[in-house]
Parts: structure tokens; sequence; C-alpha cells
DNA sequence: CCAATTTAGTCAGCGGCTCTGACCATCGTC
DNA sequence: GACGATGGTCAGAGCCGCTGACTAAATTGG
């Protein structure tokens, strides 16, 4: 029996999120992208290829729709989202990513890439796959838009 | 449509760090602890049983010691924590928990439990157990404080 | 022993985040 | 076409977290 924190579960997996979080939103600063913050982020990273919808970019954020009008107010003022007619209901707009996020998007993805190797040479590629297979399960019980 | 793999693992981490953390507040809320925010908390949980200086909470919470300072001033005036003075240096005074929170720490603890049961009767007890001990080695190159 | 530096904590001010409540426009349905 | 539901905005408030400037006590180095 290996010897387990006695940690709850949920700090166990804050500490992690966090240190990722950490490394992308330095990296990002670093390369130009200063000009976002990271409940900014935590939006935008919720926008579909094809837009998606103030309401539903809420939803998925967990904050009411006013705030995630709010953060994406900035988005488009700083360049990283636009708003697009919906053209199946005149009521809604999508939110789409413009061309500041998708320049911003291959620097994330390369930091993200990067901490997960730091993890998975950590961990070992075994451990890694069990890891990362039992958060999506997990998923299933937990994310209320799976 | 993202596969299921190729969700990065920073959202895969926090998506149940969140559900188990409203779970957590919901359940205190309904007790009758609802008088702290999620903040307050993040703070509180890192009080030791012999106290804690307020800049060493300030450095585990990753929050400047102001913010810090201003969390544990409401968090004293809801009598949830106590200010001490530190019997070795007469800057410094400890942070302790007082009568409520002790109050509301089964009710936490209790949820917690709770939750991990769910989650162990999804994955099953191995994964569960897997997905703990990979959580702990991660925490060694995550956590700053560990 | 005293001056300089470091450390613990506070005060003041600012901006960012998130909420509630109220409101308007459009959609879908009957 | 009336009505409830849905997408979104506006206004106001409070909480959170930061920087900068400060006091007091501890530590360090001559």
């Amino acid at each position: 029996m290996v010897a387990e924190s006695e940690l709850n579960t949920g700090l166990l997996l804050f500490i992690p999120y966090r240190a990722l979080e950490n490394r992308v939103f330095a990296a990002l600063a670093e390369a130009g992208f200063d000009d976002f913050t990271p409940a900014q982020a935590r939006v935008m990273q919720r926008i579909g290829p094809n837009g998606t919808r103030l309401t539903e970019l809420a939803e998925q954020a967990q904050v009411t729709k006013q705030t995630a009008g709010f953060l994406v107010d900035q988005l488009e003022r700083a360049g990283y989202v636009r708003r697009m007619p919906d053209p199946t209901d005149k009521r809604a707009r999508l939110v789409c990513l413009a061309e500041r996020a998708l320049a911003a998007q291959p620097v994330a993805g390369a930091v993200v890439a990067e901490v997960e190797k730091e993890w998975e040479a950590h961990l070992g590629k075994r451990r890694m796959s069990q890891l990362r297979q039992a958060l999506t399960l997990l998923r299933e019980i937990t994310d209320p838009y799976a």
C-alpha cells in the first residue's frame, strides 16, 4: 500500500490545476498576450470553432450571463473575440474567436503540452494515462455540460 | 465536437474540483454556515491546529498578505477564527480556528467523504486509489509548499 | 551596542470579478 | 396574435486581490 496524502481530494485536484494555469498564463504574458485575465481566459476557453452563444458560455463557465457578458466585452475590446449575429435567432449573437485569440492558441497549446510532458516524466506513462482516464470518467458525474 | 481524450488536463482537473467545492459549500450553507465565502474558506482551510501566521496563510493560499488579512478580518468578525499573540514573536499573531469553524468542520468532512464515496462508486476502488496516488505524486512537482 | 536590513502586519486606494434585479427584444407555442 | 420562455443588456452593489506606503519588532553585522 502506497502511503497517500491525507489531503482531501479537492485540494489535490486544485494544486496541479493552478500550477498549470499559472504556467500557461506566464508563458502567454511573456509572448505578449498580457492583456487578458484568468477569468477572461476561462470564458474564452469554452468558445467553440463555430462560435458560442453568450448564455451557453455563461452556463459552462458557471457564471451569470451578466458576468460572461462583462468578460466578453473586454475580450472583444482587446481583439480576442468577435460577436456575430446568430443566423438562426435574431435575439442571439455568436461569440467567435478573433485573430488575436487564434494567434495565442499555439503558444498556450505548446505550454500545456510541455507541462503535460513534465507530468508524464514524473508519473510515468502508465500512471499519467490512468490519471487522464480517471479524470475523464469523473467528468461524467461532475460536469453538468459533459 | 472535441474528443474526450484531447480535453486539456487542466480543465479535467478543474471540473471535479469545482464540483466538490460546490457540494461542500452548499451543504455548509444548508447547515447554517452561510456567512462565509469560498475565498475565506480557502484561507481557513490552511490554518493549522496550533494556529498559523497571517504571512504563512497568505503564501499557502497564494494571495498577498493584505488580501489574507482582509479575509481573516471577516472570518474573525463572523466568529470562525481568532487572532492570538505569537509568544515567540511580538510582531506576529497566530490565526486560530474558533468555535464556529470547529462546529463546521464535521459537516464539511462528512460531505467530502460522501462525494469521495460517490466518485469511488463511479470509478471503482482501484481507479479511485490510482487517482489519489497520481495526484499525490503530482503534488511533488506542482505544490510550492508541499 | 547600535545601525541597517529583514520580516510581520496594517492602512489606503484602485480595479477586476461576480452577483441581484430590472428591463427589452425575439422566439415558440397555442 | 397573445403569452410564457429565452437571449441579452443596463445599473448598482459587494467582494476579492493587487500595489504602494507605512509601523513595529526581530535579526544581522560591525
